[in-house]
RNA sequence: GUGGGUGUAGCUCAGCGGUAGAGCGCCGGACUGUGGCUCCGGAAGUCGCGGGUUCGAACCCCGUCAUCCACCCCA
């Protein structure tokens, strides 16, 4: 026999399971509409060549290819492959649809990704991203807004204990320049140092040791994180107020010293940060130096939605204004967020925090059957509930009656119908209300009202 | 990619060298026009897969696949 397994990492979603997501997914679209994104939708397929070196090193190894077909299979080449990300095909899709598209344009992308990893919790090979992006921008009201819409969209869904982590290439690029961390090494510094808050200042140090960074180099690194951490920045888990942005560009700023790129940067932080008080995300925006994320083509602010419970983050995003430009040969300012669907569901599924209406009933109704005889009789009266904006579900064989309404209770079906030679006789349907056990008969033209409104 | 745990009935698990078990669920009945509660009865497993050790393996050993946890990385 074949397994019935779906393949590693991926998941079959069973009713419960897509009425869950499809709810999440509801309050996203929402969310997503109110800030004015409109949807777009792109191939599960992407040319290899669209993807390649879009990622980094880690994220080519990571592209689920697709061998050629044909006679050309058996070279084991690839020329296709699933998408890794929905940023790369939007980049794409807006190279190629320039002219069509606003000035500005914002839209948002529900769609699954995939990605040739190992599966852990929450983390999947195929998997759903939420995007938000908006082009055609470099001013930095887009990034507070998007820090705006990923916020409510978790309020909305009931999280109260996360905080957006925001920090800066350029100023990352300052901040190891002025440590004295050789460019070639930046690489291998920033994984060190995004580590700060799990591992500590010491752990840290060991980490820069172990990837090569002269000491020199890891101590002025480390003197300048030891002030990020006193400032009550290292801290996973910031919900409150304990953490002093003004504080942390200040001391950023000292640090970086006159150096160009990271000045713009750190201007740009204190100018999304002011921004942001103006938004429903006042309070949650907190800055943190030692963000890092790994995707390479972010240019400017990066962020990173993340909840104390999950050793991964809900979201992430940041600009990346020269993304476009390698489809187009002219760069267009670009900026996005995105929401993981998944691990949005992990944690919420963990705590419980679904509405009961998430999970509601198959149906409305259930009209029972009879006898063998009045099955077509049932069919009927179904169809005239439905007539009536019932969601109604027919028992479709003639078995005890018992049986009937133990399914029915199973299925958390709220109201049954009788039609029995006594009914049918008078023209009238039994209803019975399967929580209250209340059962009364009513003209069955009657019954879809009575049902709608009970 | 690294290290560790776990795979036994539909589900949750017990058994840890000597004839395969429980609870829940499922099916039937007590209740031939009505679910939930109770009682009675029943069906159900090549003990993940392959090899080895042994008179004998669910149990010990090796391999393999799946799954979970911690790293790495990420949504």
């Amino acid at each position: 026999m074949a397994s019935a397994q779906p393949p590693r990492g991926m998941r079959d979603f069973l009713p419960d399971a897509v009425r869950r997501r499809q709810y999440v997914i509801g309050v996203v679209t929402d969310v997503y509409e109110r800030y004015g994104f409109e949807p777009l939708e792109t191939p599960a397929v992407e040319n290899l060549e669209t993807l390649l070196g879009k990622y980094g090193e880690e994220g080519n190894q990571l592209i689920f290819k697709i061998l050629k077909r044909g006679e050309h299979e058996a070279s084991g080449q690839a020329d296709l492959a699933l998408r890794y990300d929905l940023t790369v095909p939007l980049a794409r899709v807006v190279a190629q649809y320039r002219g069509q598209l606003p000035r500005f344009f914002r839209r948002y992308q529900i769609q699954p990704v995939w990605r040739a990893d190992r599966p852990a919790r929450g983390r999947f090979r195929e998997f759903y991203q939420c995007d938000v992006d908006a082009l055609g921008s470099r001013s930095m009201a887009v990034e507070a807004e998007l820090c705006a819409a990923a916020s409510d969209v978790l309020v909305r869904l009931g999280f109260s204990d996360f905080s957006i982590r925001l920090n800066h290439r350029q100023v990352l690029t300052g901040v190891l320049d002025a440590a004295g961390v050789s460019p070639d090494q930046h690489g291998e510094a920033l994984v060190a140092l995004d580590k700060l808050d799990k591992i500590g200042a010491d752990g840290v140090r060991r980490e820069l040791a172990d990837r090569g960074v002269p000491t020199t180099a890891s101590d002025g690194l480390l003197q300048f994180s030891a002030g990020i951490a006193s400032s009550g920045a290292g801290t996973a888990s910031a919900s409150d107020a304990s953490f002093d942005n003004a504080d942390t560009l200040d001391r950023l700023s000292r640090f970086v010293g006159d150096h160009e790129a990271g000045r713009r940067g750190i201007e740009e932080l204190r100018n999304i940060d002011a921004l942001v008080a103006s938004t429903s995300a006042h309070g949650r925006v907190r800055i943190d130096a030692t963000l890092a994320r790994g995707l390479s083509y972010y240019t400017g602010a990066i962020m990173e939605v993340a909840v104390p419970d999950l050793a991964g983050s809900l979201g992430g995003g940041g600009r990346y204004d020269n993304l476009v430009g390698m489809f187009l040969g002219e760069d267009v300012p670009a900026c996005g967020f995105s929401l993981g669907l998944e691990r949005i569901i992990v944690v919420m599924t963990e705590r419980g925090m679904f509405p009961p209406g998430a999970e509601s009933a198959p149906a409305d109704v259930m009209v029972t059957v009879w006898n063998a005889e009045s099955l077509g009789e049932s069919l009927a009266l179904a169809r005239e509930l439905r007539e009536g904006g019932l969601r109604v579900e027919v028992y479709p064989e003639a078995d005890r009656l018992g049986k009937q309404f133990r399914y029915a209770s199973a299925r958390g079906v709220p109201f049954v119908t009788v039609l029995g030679d006594d009914e049918r006789a008078q023209g009238l349907v039994a209803i019975k209300d399967m929580k209250s056990g209340a059962q009364r008969a009513v003209a069955r033209g009657d019954a879809a009202r009575e049902l709608k409104a009970p």
